[in-house]
DNA sequence: TTGACAAGTGGAGACATCTCCGTTTATTAT
DNA sequence: ATAATAAACGGAGATGTCTCCACTTGTCAA
């Protein structure tokens, strides 16, 4: 055999798979030039050369397509923070979810318009009212693990759930610009906030 | 002059008033029958025998209407803020702050399809990114003076204003839904997770 | 090679939001 | 009354999301 291109074959055709690269490049460059906001999924198909239903029979919308965008950045941010809580695994767990946060932090600002293409379309066109995407359910996860290791009384573990769910909006695109862009914070300014809020509670 | 008819008609022409009124008793009739989000700003418009564009003309979207239809809770919800801080005015900002949340968790609750299309068309919308509007300000600040009494230290305040907005992000329609739906709180409970988090702290 | 079929395609069109602007109408000053 | 005028009107149409479905094309098995 050649490559992985065969067994790839299986799940995607040849022809459709280029297809996908230059939706990706056009999305890409279009993104770029206009912000992601600008850019209307017709837009994208008619520079990629393709119809509106082809676009959408591989992107059930445009939050889907900023999400495959960075998915990849996705998975390094989730190798970032499994390396540093590997690392940093002595440090008590509000060091380590200070840590984590930072991290959270810096990739949201890496990626912000393509994290707010996800979410605008994923309030606007949620079919099941209350369903998270399995980002969100594993960040979740790891906050919650930490919240416990903070306090170890299993009474507390529904409010460790409700906590970490309130520090996820407030760190969900509207929050988090709201208050970069009309408080005026910086990222540190920020970091250190959440934390006074969430995690220090004496 | 006869009454103040006249002052008024500086403002709004008469056959003007009567439109609007047209508009929202057919706006309350859909809602009640098909539900907030399933109306259109047209089927509001062609029921209310009345053209798209004046619809448009006096609600610039879906949200603003949706605000009228309730401006009138809006303001008895403050009022009956103001009476319940004047009468309790001897207990601990803790418990104000409790009653308050209490009362709004019961407002919300009661106009919950309507403040979703509120918030739903202002978070699409915004001209200005972080536009907050007149509603989120005053209850802002109630929060933030309870925050700053249980916490004298001036320098807690930077502290308090962001903790006023977490808390406000923690009551939109968005987290209180997937609160109520997905984690299957009751009003009661999702009160006390809510004091847990934000108020009692320690 | 070839035929069957699943995968992929494209574009018309259903619907929604919202704007633009020529036309109509209520009101007021004369 | 009537004319002037500002307010209100309505609907065509621009733009956007997303669906539907008749048609085309790769792929694989025979």
């Amino acid at each position: 055999m050649k490559d992985g291109k065969i067994s790839f074959t299986h799940t995607e055709r040849r022809d459709a798979a280029a297809n996908r690269q230059r939706i990706l490049d056009t999305a890409i460059r279009l993104f770029e030039q206009h912000g992601v906001e600008q850019v209307s999924m017709n837009q994208i198909a008619t520079e990629a050369g393709i119809g509106p239903g082809t676009l959408y029979r591989r992107y059930r919308n445009k939050g889907e397509l900023c999400l495959d965008l960075i998915k990849d950045n996705v998975v390094l941010f989730f190798e970032d923070i499994q390396a540093y809580l590997e690392h940093n695994h002595k440090e008590p767990p509000e060091q380590r979810l200070k840590g984590i946060l930072w991290l959270f932090l810096r990739f949201r600002e890496s990626k912000i318009q393509l994290l707010k293409g996800v979410e605008d379309s994923a309030s606007t066109n949620r079919k099941k009212p209350g369903t998270r995407s399995p980002l969100y359910d594993e960040l979740h996860g790891l906050l919650v693990d930490l919240f416990n290791e903070m306090n170890k009384e299993t009474a507390a573990v529904r409010n460790n759930i409700f906590k970490a769910d309130m520090l996820l909006e407030a760190l969900k695109s509207d929050a988090y610009l709201f208050q970069r862009e009309v408080r005026g914070y910086s990222l540190e300014e920020i970091l250190e906030l959440l934390y006074a809020t969430f995690i220090a509670h004496r």
